[in-house]
DNA sequence: CAAATAAATGTTATAGTATTACATTATCTC
DNA sequence: GAGATAATGTAATACTATAACATTTATTTG
């Protein structure tokens, strides 16, 4: 898995995550519409979390009748499936790395370039449910989000991380 | 440490809440001001999160001039203090039950009864710690939110915990 | 104490995020 | 093709948060 804080080939990225996209929607029996396809690409096509009107804005260029419910109820169509995550601090969305797999969301999020990167760590979810039965709690999801510097950015002066990206 | 989640002495609860924030204000030369004193009461007094623009109309009850402002800037205030938490899932706010400890915040939430409890476990900072360490990420802070049933939800005929709650 | 300064609050307007309700169109099933 | 279901279009509105500037209150200093 490539890093959102690095360089990559974030082009083939996107495209295998469409077609995987369509893949599970096809297995769930769902359908991955002309419109749900288009949003979820636009999301894809940055590393940095998405609001919903940014996305508006985006696709009004290609279809003028978009309003906020078109863009809301495709979120939440994307979001049910599991094909991104909403990170709830910036009232933005993004791609999710690991579509299909069992997993709810830890997010490191850089304060500095603002991109933000989907991890995968057991020790979280064991802790979570550690002190989750320490309380007598069910537990049936979490969020994390880390906030802090990426690794580019914290030697700002080298690299800009924050400079013509989305 | 009494729980959100059980029945206790909740007037008691929130009157020593407030006489450690004067004090902890006092400790750091700020000042806690007739409003700042009424909002963080308000919060205090229920231990679901309360909205922002619940807050404002509770306030305007006795302080007709509130506006929105008002209230954010207080609740900026409170939090800057580390006297309260805002919770981002649900654009809420709840008192903070260690207030001068240092720790960022674990929240676990009910999705029957929508109370929130401030929990404390060091396993959840070491595993971010440790994840963050794997990408090469400096963290500052995390708020972990953590979703579904309390003990008393979980046994929902026996008990309402939803029911004259603030 | 009074003037100067700083901190807090008041006030108006507006920006940003999200949902409700209902109409229309497209797709699927039989 | 008719009926049912799912998806999208459309208009209005509710909810959350901030910007910008005026006024008041508290603190500091001469």
């Amino acid at each position: 898995m490539d890093s959102a804080f690095s360089h990559h080939n974030h082009h083939q990225c996107q495209t295998s995550a469409v077609e995987q996209a369509r893949r599970l929607c096809e297995e769930q029996g769902v359908r991955f519409t002309k419109l749900r396809e288009q949003l979820f690409t636009l999301i894809w096509e940055s590393h940095k979390p998405v609001t919903a009107y940014k996305l508006l804005d985006q696709i009004k260029d290609s279809d003028f009748s978009a309003t906020p419910p078109t863009v809301y109820r495709t979120l939440d169509f994307l979001l049910e499936q599991g094909l991104i995550h909403r990170i709830n601090s910036l009232n933005a969305f993004i791609g999710c790395c690991q579509p299909g797999a069992r997993h709810t969301g830890t997010f490191i999020i850089c304060e500095r370039c603002e991109h933000a990167q989907e991890v995968d760590h057991a020790n979280i979810l064991h802790a979570i449910q550690q002190v989750s039965e320490q309380h007598h709690f069910q537990m049936k999801s979490y969020v994390t989000e880390v906030y802090g510097l990426c690794p580019q950015c914290q030697h700002p002066d080298e690299h800009d991380n924050n400079k013509g990206l989305a």
